[in-house]
Formats: C-alpha cells, sequence, structure tokens
DNA sequence: AGCTTTCAACTTTTT
DNA sequence: GTTGAAAGCT
C-alpha cells in the first residue's frame, strides 16, 4: 500500500467516533484495514474507556486470511502482545467459540464436529437415498440457502413453492436429524446456531454482549441474513459496532450476502454514523475514472465517488483478439513488453516483477489457456483459487481421521477412517453395524462395543471391529496428552504406520509420481499439525520462542475451519492468474481483465434470465476488476469466440462502452501531445521494437 | 441392457 | 483438468 503516514480526514472521522454505531463506506483501495487497526488502537487509548482490553474487541473477517493480515497490521501499531489478546476471527471461527462455550444450552456437546461439504453432501444422498450427484448437490445449495436466512425444515416446508422445493425440505428434515444424532454441525450452523442461542438465552447473551465491547466487521457488504441478526446479538442495545464495507463490491448475492444489510443499517440504528472514503490510494485517475463510469450505471445506496491524486497514469488499453488463443498470446507479448520497458513512456513497468502483474477472468476454465500460453513463453505463474490443499483426497482422509479423534460419534468421519486404508471390513459388516445404530440410536461407534452385536456379525467381522474402535480410544488419548511440535510429529508418524498410510497410497494410485506427490501432501499436513501444536519454534533470525502449547486433540478440533495451509516458501515472484471473485481486495501495478465479453461478462446463463439486480451484480464485478490495478490496465475483447467445433462472432461487453475510454481525460496542448508522441516513437526506434500491434 | 470410451463443455466460493 | 453426456461396444 502506498497510503501516507497519516490519516486523511475521513479515516480520521472514522477511527475517531467511538460513541455509537458507525458505517465507513470503504472504496476499493481507500485504506479500510488502516482505518479497521487505528480505530482499534484508538479503543485502546485509556482516554475513551477507562479500561478496555485487547480481548474485548472482536474483529470479524470472511475468511482467514484476512484475519491473519489484519492481525498482522495491527501487531505493528499496537505491538504482538495486545494484538495477540484482540479477538480477530472469521464469522465462522466465532460462531465455534461461542458454540464450543455455551452450546450445551442447545443440547450440543462440546466436542462437536464440524462437516464440510462433502460430508454434508453425501449426507444428503444418504438421506435422499439417491445416487444423483447434481440432485444432492441443488439440494444442498436450497438447504444452505434456507439456512442463511433462517429458516429451519418445518419453516421451510411451509414456505416451499413446488414439489421440489417440497422435497428438499423434507430432505431437509431428515438431515436436521442426521447432524443432531452425529453432534455434528454444519458451516451454516456454525452461524444461525449463535444466533438461535443469544437469542433465545438471555442469559447466554448477557454474557457475550458483555465480552465484546466494540465489535468491527470486514466486508460487510458480503454479510448474510444471519450474520447480520448474529451482530446485532452480538452488540445488544449499546450498539458498539464499526461496519466496514463497500456497495460497489457486493458480488457474492448468488451465496445469501445481501446489500438489505447495508440498507438497512441506517433504519436499524439512526444514530448511525456512515462516513465514505473516497480517496484512493491504488490507482491511477484514468483507471478511477473508467471504474466510476462503469458503477455509474447502477443505482447507488450511498453517494460516493472515488479519487486520487496519483497523477494521470496510462490510457486504458483495449485489445481486441481473435479468439482465446490470441488473447493469451497478447496478454503474454503485452506483458513482456511492459517488463522490458519497450512500451515506452508506462512509468514503473520497465523491470517490473511477474508478481507485479495479474491477468483477471470471470470463470476459472478461462485459466487454462492462459497458463499454457505462460508456460511456453517461461513465465512463473500461480492460479489462485483452484483446488485447495484441504479438497485433495488424501488430506481428506487424514482430517476424517482427525475428527473422529475428537468426536467418535461423528459417523461420516468414523466411516471414511475405517474404510482408509481397507482393514477387511467390507460394506456387508458396515451395513449391519449401521443398521444396529440407527435402530438402537447410537453413533456407529458406540455400537461397535454393544454386546448384542456380536450376535449378529461373525466373530472375525466383529474382532476387527472392536480392534479398530480400540486403536482410535488409544490414539485419542495419546493425541489428548501429546503436546509440542516435535512429539506431535513422533505421533503422527506413528499413526501414519500404524494404518499403513503410505502403502494405500502407492497401492491405489496408478502412477509412482502421483502416489509420491501424495505422499509429500500428507507429509506437509502432519508438518503443519506438528506446527500448531507449538512448543519451541525456530522464529526468523535463529531465535527460538516459547509459544502456547497444545494437544494434538486440540489443533485437531480447529482444522475443518481452516483451508488455507501456511504459505509454502519458494516461488514468490510470480504472475498471478485468478477469477474477478478470487481478487477482490487485492492489487496489482499491472493488470489484465480478459475476455471481457457479452455473454462472459456479464455472464448469460442459459437457463436463468438476466434480471437486473444480476446485471447490477456483474457490473460491480467490473468495477473491482478494474480497481485492482494500479498503473495499467489492459481490457482485452474477443472478435469470435469459440462455441463446439465453429466460432461464433464475440460482442464486447456493455460494460466497455461503459468505462467511457477517452472521454474527460486531462486536455492535453496538442503541440505537447505531438512532442510526446514523437518521443514515444524515438524510445521505440531505439529500443528497435517493431511498431506496436 | 449395461458397460466403457470418447468428446465436448464448463459461473462466481468461503467457511 | 474434470465431469457429464452421448455414442459405441459386448
Amino acid at each position: 500500500m502506498n497510503a501516507p503516514a497519516t490519516l486523511n480526514p475521513a479515516q480520521m472521522a472514522a477511527v475517531q467516533h467511538l460513541s455509537g454505531p458507525c458505517l465507513v463506506l470503504a472504496g476499493a483501495g481507500s485504506g479500510k484495514t488502516r482505518v479497521i487497526t487505528h480505530k482499534i488502537a484508538r479503543l485502546l487509548e485509556r482516554t475513551h474507556d477507562a479500561d478496555l482490553r485487547p480481548e474485548q474487541i472482536a474483529a470479524i473477517t470472511f475468511t482467514n486470511k484476512a484475519a491473519a493480515e489484519m492481525r498482522e497490521r495491527a501487531k505493528a501499531l499496537i505491538g504482538a502482545r495486545a494484538a495477540n489478546k484482540l479477538v480477530i476471527a472469521t464469522f465462522h471461527a466465532l460462531g465455534v467459540r461461542l458454540l464450543r462455550e455455551d452450546g450445551s444450552v442447545l443440547g450440543l456437546k462440546e466436542q462437536f464436529s464440524i462437516l464440510d461439504s462433502d460430508d454434508v453432501l453425501s449426507i444428503l444422498r444418504d438421506a435422499g437415498a439417491t445416487t444423483d450427484a447434481k440432485l444432492a448437490r441443488s439440494w444442498q445449495w436450497t438447504i444452505s440457502l434456507w439456512k442463511n436466512q433462517g429458516l429451519n425444515s418445518a419453516q421451510a416446508e411451509a414456505a416451499a413453492q413446488n414439489d421440489d422445493e417440497r422435497i428438499a425440505a423434507r430432505i431437509m428434515a431428515r438431515y436436521e436429524e442426521r447432524l443432531a444424532a452425529y453432534q455434528a454441525v454444519d458451516f451454516d450452523d456454525l452461524i444461525s446456531l449463535p444466533v438461535k442461542l443469544l437469542a433465545e438465552h438471555d442469559a447466554v447473551r448477557a454474557k457475550w454482549q458483555d465480552t465484546f465491547r466494540h465489535v468491527l466487521v470486514d466486508e460487510y457488504q458480503d454479510t448474510n441474513a444471519q450474520q447480520y441478526d448474529l451482530l446485532k446479538l452480538l452488540v445488544g442495545e449499546r450498539a458498539m459496532f464499526t461496519a466496514v464495507g463497500d456497495d460497489d463490491q457486493s458480488i457474492y448475492g448468488w451465496r445469501g450476502a445481501t446489500l438489505d444489510n447495508l440498507k438497512r443499517l441506517p433504519q436499524d440504528f439512526p444514530q448511525l454514523k456512515v462516513i465514505p472514503l473516497e480517496q484512493n490510494y491504488r490507482s491511477t485517475s484514468a483507471i478511477l475514472r473508467a471504474a466510476n463510469n462503469v458503477i455509474a450505471g447502477n443505482p447507488k445506496l450511498f453517494e460516493k465517488k472515488l479519487w486520487s491524486d496519483l497523477g494521470e497514469g496510462e490510457p486504458i488499453k483495449l485489445v481486441e483478439c481473435d479468439g482465446e488463443e490470441h488473447e493469451a498470446e497478447r496478454a503474454v507479448a503485452r506483458i513482456q513488453a511492459l517488463r522490458g520497458g519497450m512500451a515506452s513512456g508506462v512509468e514503473g513497468a520497465a523491470g517490473a516483477k511477474w508478481s507485479d502483474f495479474a491477468i483477471l477472468y470471470r470463470a476459472n476454465h478461462q485459466a487454462r489457456i492462459f497458463e499454457k500460453a505462460l508456460r511456453k513463453a517461461n513465465i512463473p505463474y500461480k492460479v489462485s483459487g483452484g483446488q485447495s490443499f484441504f479438497d485433495k483426497a488424501e488430506i481428506k482422509d487424514l482430517c476424517a481421521w482427525m475428527r473422529l479423534l475428537v468426536n467418535q460419534d461423528d459417523d461420516p468421519a468414523f466411516l471414511r477412517a475405517i474404510t482408509t486404508p481397507k482393514r477387511g471390513i467390507g460394506h456387508t459388516t458396515l451395513g449391519k453395524l449401521g443398521e444396529f445404530a440407527s435402530k438402537w440410536k447410537v453413533s456407529l461407534f458406540e455400537a461397535l462395543f454393544a454386546e448384542s452385536l456380536a450376535a449378529q456379525l461373525q466373530g472375525k467381522a466383529i474382532g476387527s471391529l472392536q480392534e479398530f474402535g480400540r486403536y482410535v480410544s488409544d490414539l485419542e488419548h495419546r493425541a489428548r496428552h501429546t503436546t509440542g511440535a516435535e512429539d506431535a510429529k513422533v505421533l503422527l508418524l506413528d499413526w501414519l504406520k500404524d494404518i499403513g498410510y503410505e502403502q494405500h497410497l502407492y497401492e491405489g494410485e496408478e502412477s509412482e509420481k502421483l502416489a509420491a506427490s501424495r505422499w509429500t501432501n500428507v507429509m506437509d499436513f502432519i508438518d503443519w499439525i506438528a506446527k500448531r501444536c507449538g512448543g519451541e519454534i525456530d522464529a526468523t533470525g535463529g531465535m527460538t520462542v516459547e509459544t502456547q502449547r497444545k494437544s494434538v486433540l486440540e489443533v485437531a478440533q480447529t482444522i475443518s475451519l481452516i483451508t488455507s495451509l501456511a504459505e509454502r516458501g519458494g516461488d514468490t515472484d510470480v504472475l498471478t492468474l485468478s477469477t474477478l471473485h478470487a481478487a477482490k481486495g487485492l492489487e496489482w501495478p499491472h493488470v489484465i481483465l480478459a475476455g471481457v465479453n457479452e455473454g462472459l461478462l456479464p455472464f448469460k446463463s442459459e437457463d436463468e434470465e438476466m434480471t437486473a439486480q444480476r446485471l447490477e451484480e456483474e457490473r460491480r464485478l467490473m468495477y473491482v476488476g478494474i480497481t485492482r490495478a494500479r498503473l495499467t490496465l489492459a481490457v482485452s475483447v474477443l472478435r469470435r469466440r469459440k462455441k463446439g467445433r465453429d466460432t461464433v462472432q464475440g460482442i464486447p461487453s456493455r460494460f466497455i462502452g461503459e468505462m467511457k475510454l477517452g472521454e474527460g481525460g486531462p486536455k492535453e496542448d496538442p503541440r505537447e501531445k505531438l512532442k510526446r508522441l514523437r518521443e514515444e516513437f524515438a524510445a521505440k526506434a531505439k529500443a528497435g521494437a517493431p511498431a506496436a500491434g
């Protein structure tokens, strides 16, 4: 960031407003994290609240990454000691904390399991007795949206509009029963159960309202109905909170986020102070003008117009391409030209690092063609938002084991662990075990040791089942009492050996290479867990630091919440390929927006009509894309698009016209312009570059 | 009929 | 690069 050392007046106003609710409308690149961290520092100054302690301030984010970043920024301001005590967490992590402490009031045991979306999917497939993954996924989707609106299955069934919804509501009822039986919650529950907890239990609500004296919410425009309810319940009558967000960057409506939360804020809190941050510290005027022009097409919730004093800068370049391959070639050529300084006159481009560049697009599949071109040109790159480490099968296997240790009644985890690796327990045995468990309404694990089970199974089967059960109990015991990175690693390696996981990988995989890469992932995973068990760790600079020791079991409890593995060292100077969604919040000196065509951006779906709301969100997506760029921006359009075997005409996106390129720039003296063009030409000739095409 | 193979198409994503 | 659908094979 190139923000100045002091706060500007608007930022200052946001930081100083401590007497009541505050909404900061933080335009792109306007320094919102600065405002949040400075406000935290201000809150901790003793002058206002006699003894406001760091642990009484909660800052809520959407991603773990954002939370980690915010804590780092806070450390720089108030020191590590105080910053580490701040409650900086995602909505979901905060929900976990509320439920672990007080979930018992709702009949939830302390060691509940958190299901990821794959677990949910397999439960739904089972509950709906279908193998159709598509159908199960549509149920999952529908149920999640209902839960985000605060509906349970009974309410959903009452409100159902058609047969599909009625069926989904009935599946949801069964799903609710399963979760209760497993003592498990899904991600949506991590918000909606705390809402229920606080809404229905006065003492618990009072406790938490007392715990948090000020709540700050990042990316407020991305909150859904439940998250808003949670915020209201947390802050209570006192309403001491700061919401930071930008209505123009709301791009997650499709997963339940609602701008109603922004609209309703001034109504629900009449004393709300609204502070727009309009000075942008990121982009040139040429870029901001285009961004403002595009977003002007949307109805406004709050008046706001970004400006910067970073100068006019390079005009936005419109690049027309013959097709997808051509687009990728031209992108590569542009990047190489900018870096080589051959595109003269672009200040700060010569000698730029690869990491100064990003290619952004609407949909993931567009990345492939760019990857190919970048590989060919020997340009290092990373694709953001690809498959997460924790989505890999081998990691999910191990996570299932971890979950089973935490909560032996977690049946999905039980099933995955008992069958991975294979240990001679087949579906017949498991089927009988399942039958028995559901008949007596106990978990699969509990059923293992029931005396009456033995009568229904062969001696060999019951033997291996109970052996598994004893092993899990024993491992759980050891995991509970093992703390510190080194001991943890020993324990985890023993465990992998016991279950024969490496062998399992090499036997199950066709290619040795693939198995080896999977095993590397496994090793990374156990290193990662061990590291989190703390103890003596080697910090940067060769100093050893004593961190808080945690048991393996404690660490295991938190893994389903965390999806990003600590970044692995190595290549950091790499170009970024990213979807527009995943690019939000990031910035690069040089950005290329690819495939800015009608149908792609704005995206048009075959079976859903383009509503005004949909179009507005697409427009915000374009706005987000434009505002990622600091110095240069190129927008590329396909003249022809591939469609099956034949090529169809590509129509430039309406957003390109809306940028009004070539309008509103500073007036240039014609003589100055001529001079500039001559110089540019001379520079090009000198560099031996062919005329730019 | 049920299986395999091939071919094309492909929203956006975090917890 | 994965998944789903359609065509072809046994």
